[in-house]
DNA sequence: TATGAACATGAAAAATTCTTCAAATCAAGA
DNA sequence: TCTTGATTTGAAGAATTTTTCATGTTCATA
C-alpha cells in the first residue's frame, strides 16, 4: 500500500509549513549546528523548539547526533537549500504582484476622494 | 507591519500541502483548465475542490476567469513548476533513502530469524 | 421566464496541528 | 552519587484546517 505520490508531497510542503521549522532549515543551511544555539537565534521555548526539530526528524529533513552534552542536528537532503530558494523567487514575485495591487488600490482611493 | 519573511514562507508551503490543491496545480502547470475537468481528473466533491480552488485563489497561486457557463483556472506564476519540480527531486532521494533503509531493516529481520 | 448545469459560499462538525507544562533522560563535573 | 545544563517526551487544551451539507449565483437554453 503505497502512498499516493501527490499526498506525500502534501505531507513534505506541509512540514515546511511552520514558521519554526523554516527558520531552522535556513539556519541549518549554513550547517550543522547544536540546539541550544538554534534556541537563541529562534525565540521560542526549549520544548516547542524541540518539537519542531522532532517533525523535521521524523520526515527524515534532518539527522541529529549527540556530542557529548549536547545535540548537533543537520539537513540530511542538502537539495533542500535549492528548494527554498526556489520558494523564495515566487515568493518575492508574487509579493510584488500584491505590492503592485496595494499601490494602484491606494491610488484608486486618492483618486476617489477628489 | 510587515509579515516576517519566514512566516509568509511557512503559510505558502502550507497552502501547497493539501494533496487536492498538489494536484490541482499539478494539472495546471500543464495549461488552463475548467474546473469541470479538474473535478474529473481529482475525484472529490464538488464543493470540497471550491473550497480548495479558494484557497489557491486567496493566496494568489491561481487565477480564475468564467468563460460563459464555464469558470477557468490558471497558474498565475509559472515558476511554481520549478518550485514542484524541486520538490520532486529531494522527495525521490528522500524515498529512495527510505527505501533503501527498509530494505536493510528487513534484511537484518531475516538475519535475525536464522 | 423557468430549468438545469457549473461553481461558489457560509457554517457546523470532524480531524489535525500547535503550544505549553510537567516530568524524564543523559552526560559531565563537583 | 548528587547536581546541573541540555534536550526530549507525553499529554491536554487551544487553535487551525478539512470536510460536508445546504443554499446561493450565474449563465445558457428550452
Amino acid at each position: 500500500m503505497p502512498v499516493p505520490l501527490y499526498q506525500a508531497k502534501a505531507e513534505f510542503f506541509r512540514t515546511l509549513g511552520h514558521p519554526v521549522r523554516i527558520r531552522v532549515l535556513e539556519l541549518l543551511q549554513e550547517g550543522p549546528r547544536p540546539v541550544h544555539e538554534l534556541l537563541a537565534d529562534i525565540g521560542v521555548e526549549a520544548s516547542n523548539l524541540s518539537q519542531q526539530l522532532a517533525v523535521l526528524r521524523r520526515t527524515g529533513l534532518v539527522v541529529s547526533h549527540r556530542e557529548g552534552n549536547v545535540v548537533r542536528y543537520e539537513l540530511s537532503a542538502p537539495q533542500v537549500g535549492d528548494l527554498l530558494r526556489a520558494a523564495r523567487t515566487i515568493l518575492t514575485s508574487m509579493l510584488v504582484d500584491q505590492g503592485e495591487l496595494l499601490a494602484e488600490l491606494r491610488e484608486a482611493e486618492r483618486e476617489g476622494q477628489r
